[in-house]
DNA sequence: TAAGATTGAGCCGTCAATCTTT
DNA sequence: AAAGATTGACGGCTCAATCTTA
């Protein structure tokens, strides 16, 4: 593929590495969340919710604070509450209904068991080391990387 | 967090590598995003299949070869394909129009480059080896990574 | 007013069911 | 039958507009 005014191109190991980000990703967040939900009944969306709800006192937490919390936007989480209402899994001005914190504690250790057998298990300790520091790196550099 | 019959927990070094999987997947992918929409007018889906549409000889692909191209599903495929041709960014039956051509020849350097000053320009030619063999092995074991 | 919260529209993705074609 | 392609339903995400409230 040519351009006119050629851009700095990704060379071969670089664009081996953009592939393997690319196709990591994809594969891995897919794989995980199928057995989220094949194993917890739960969705990746509805189990990020529940593990901080599940560890507030009372499993109560303001919708401000939990966006603050998981990262995600208002709109975002106003969303995804709505969806889970729904589905009882919590209870709007009185959060995380038992059913949420039921299905919190049958998911979550399945899913550290998934995570550590796709990923961690496949690594050793020293790209563990590598790896973290790379990734702050970039992430600390992002536009939306403060607060 | 408790829980009965507690699973292998991950440790401080793998939390703080798995929070920074997951901040990096989530912000590099909404900026990069963000840039290709506002440059080239482009989302990251149809980028991404008007790339192997704009090298294909006469710019025309069956749904099948795209598909496998990009490493979609069928349905994925068709979906998007429908989007795109509401927007005049292809045809149906006669694939990649002038439009779509156009489109991808415009913002394709910007994303490279994008890419580059967000993910490479942070990157030491070290790490770029070691993540890059690190993805192909978590890559390799996950279950859907043959074909 | 400013921050928090909600809502609607529209794009994106998966799954399952279906139609088509060989 | 088997493979390719489409479709509808639904969950999920972002953006912009709006409502609410300290």
């Amino acid at each position: 593929m040519l351009f006119v005014g050629e851009p700095r191109w990704l060379d071969e190991r670089e664009a081996r590495l953009w592939q393997g980000y690319i196709g990591l990703k994809l594969q891995l967040e897919s794989e995980l969340e199928r057995r989220l939900v094949r194993d917890g009944g739960l969705s990746g969306a509805e189990f990020t919710l529940l593990v901080p709800l599940s560890e507030a006192p009372g499993g109560l937490l303001r919708a401000r604070d939990l966006g603050r919390m998981v990262g995600w936007e208002r709109s975002r989480i106003s969303h995804q509450v709505g969806r889970m209402e729904k589905r009882g899994l919590v209870v709007r001005e009185e959060c995380a209904a038992d059913a949420g914190r039921a299905a919190i504690v049958g998911a979550a250790p399945q899913h550290v068991e998934a995570v550590r057998s796709l990923f961690f298990d496949v690594l050793t300790d020293d790209e563990v080391d590598v790896l973290g520091a790379a990734f702050e790196r970039v992430l600390a550099r992002l536009p939306i990387a403060e607060e």
